[in-house]
DNA sequence: GCTTTTTAGCCCG
DNA sequence: CGGGCTAAAAAGC
């Protein structure tokens, strides 16, 4: 596993890897390259099991829906999944469009939309189903 | 702008 | 399995 901070044009970049996979983390301006590095060093420990919650400030592009959805996938607790449906009753809107909020996730793992499974399967996760699974067997949860 | 299609879901027969 | 429901976003007009 390797975790790399990078400055940007447009903010700070986060870039962590694991088994031949990248996920990219674009951050905003306010960052301190000071706290860029602790940003870092949270996802690192995250992936390697040390770190249930992450915890930083950021903003994120995206529709009032999509921001009241991606907040509240950080009230899931480690280790627990909902459904889709649960969820969109909680946020009073139908599960499809919360489907669609989660596909849009600008910031996997800090906002864990892979907590959220469907009724009688894993669900999707954009950038391939194994990262998924990774994450959540990570967290102790067999799915 | 307004209309149609698409979607990481769900339920019912 | 196959349709129908659904809300939000994207694509099409």
């Amino acid at each position: 596993m390797n975790c790399q901070s990078f400055e940007t044009e447009s903010g700070y970049l986060c870039v962590y890897e694991k088994d031949g996979r990248v996920f990219k983390i674009q951050f905003n301006q306010r960052c301190e390259g000071k706290i860029n590095r602790e940003i870092a060093t949270q996802f690192q420990e995250y992936l390697e099991g040390r770190r249930k919650t992450l915890d930083f400030p950021v903003e994120v592009p995206g529709t009032e829906f999509q921001k009241r959805v991606w907040a509240s996938l950080r009230k899931i607790p480690y280790g627990h999944v909902v459904t889709y449906k649960e969820l969109a009753e909680k946020l009073k809107t139908a599960p499809r469009a919360v489907g669609q909020a989660l596909k849009a996730n600008p910031l996997p793992i800090y906002f864990p939309c892979h907590r959220v499974v469907a009724k009688d399967s894993i669900g999707g996760f954009t950038g391939g189903i194994q990262w998924k699974r990774m994450l959540l067997k990570i967290e102790g949860c067999e799915f």
